[in-house]
DNA sequence: TATCAGACAGACCGTTCTGTCTCTTTTGTC
DNA sequence: GACAAAAGAGACAGAACGGTCTGTCTGATA
């Protein structure tokens, strides 16, 4: 998922060395999790990954669905650090900045280590009418859909909220065909829909 | 799914008490798989609610495996059966019946046993990496967007086949979106972008 | 009535699952 | 070097998994 390598310090607890076990477990749990899916990987497999015991894992996460949650806001955080830290660089005019939303999918798309977004897929394998996967993933794609509408706003684009859940629209869309065909041009269909969003002329058709 | 009670009579086998089995089987796993995820459910869950034997299991569908396929394959079926049928239904010009396909959406978000795309959710909770089920959901998607281009030709819309891909892109979106967040507005933000698309002034903004 | 195919019921097998436990080794600190 | 805390290693329990097998029942045919 073009994780960085953030050394993350939760401020939440404990020494160094717990956190890196807890860091690797999750780090470890992440890369299963998104390639064989959740309930496809044992923890068995998982502290095999992780060089850990199992001890340790139970002992951070008290359960395998606390490990779940706690990869989902890692894997969430980090993909938001890296997606509106790119997407917010610089001064340049906000217009042009949201024109950066689908070029910046299509290099995520294009990682080899690219799965689809762990929470889809995770919200897919589980119980539907279970809400906390759910709420973990619409607060996910709220705090991306703010930065989108703040740039619309400032773009001076007329409803602003309204064409950032558009853009979202597209943007789940864009993903589950990239992770469908492994095909990263899927990013590409997505931005000429942005562009006729954004009310440049489609350079398309 | 508004699954359509059509007591299917493949061509390929057997006596009808058989294939009323192998039906049971069918519904029963799918209802299943998708609310819960295909590897949250074991198969002694599925016979349950089929209420067959196990052995009538392994002898239609030779592992879970298969009957994971078959379910994808008579679900696929049934979908498009509904879904190519209403719009195509009538002789209404091209561009209208286009303009069908997020109503549709959402009365089908609307159902009470709407949980996502089982292609979709499929793809997501197996190894990536394995080509099978990605195929069969491109398989699926590509009749479909077939239909559609055809309908874009016939609206006399440049690119249609491109249109087709822009639409289908919106279609996953809104399917993540309903599953998501169990609203079927979502459908409501794809009509507006295709109103866009298709060439007529957004009623949006 | 005798037969026979198909389905049900469920015991059973080996494996794997999550989660707990004990014991040993490492590590950081005085 | 001594000592306490953390973590590794892995045995273990109980349940659930996918899959096989043996029987019993039923309903149609002859």
């Amino acid at each position: 998922m073009l994780k960085r390598k953030t050394e993350l310090k939760t401020p939440t607890s404990g020494t160094s060395a717990e956190l890196s076990v807890r860091y690797r477990l999750i780090e470890a749990a992440s890369r299963l999790f998104c390639r064989y899916g959740i309930n496809a990987v044992g923890v068995d497999a998982v502290i095999a990954e992780a060089g850990t015991a199992k001890a340790s894992l139970y002992k951070n996460f008290g359960s395998k669905e606390g490990l779940v949650e706690a990869v989902l806001v890692h894997e969430g955080q980090a993909w938001r650090e890296w997606f509106l830290g790119a997407l917010l660089e610089g001064d340049a005019p906000a217009r042009e900045k949201l024109h950066r939303i689908f070029p910046l999918l299509r290099a995520w798309f294009s990682d080899e280590r690219f799965y689809g977004c762990p929470f889809i897929n995770a919200v897919g394998e589980h119980d539907k009418d279970d809400a906390r996967l759910r709420e973990l993933t619409i607060a996910h794609k709220k705090v991306i859909l703010a930065s989108i509408a703040a740039l619309a706003a400032e773009a001076g684009l007329p409803a602003p909220e309204n064409v950032a859940h558009q853009l979202g629209l597209l943007i789940d869309g864009a993903i589950i065909a990239a992770m469908v065909t492994r095909d990263p041009g899927a990013a590409d269909l997505g931005a000429s829909m942005s562009r006729l969003l954004l009310g440049e002329p489609a350079a398309v058709h």
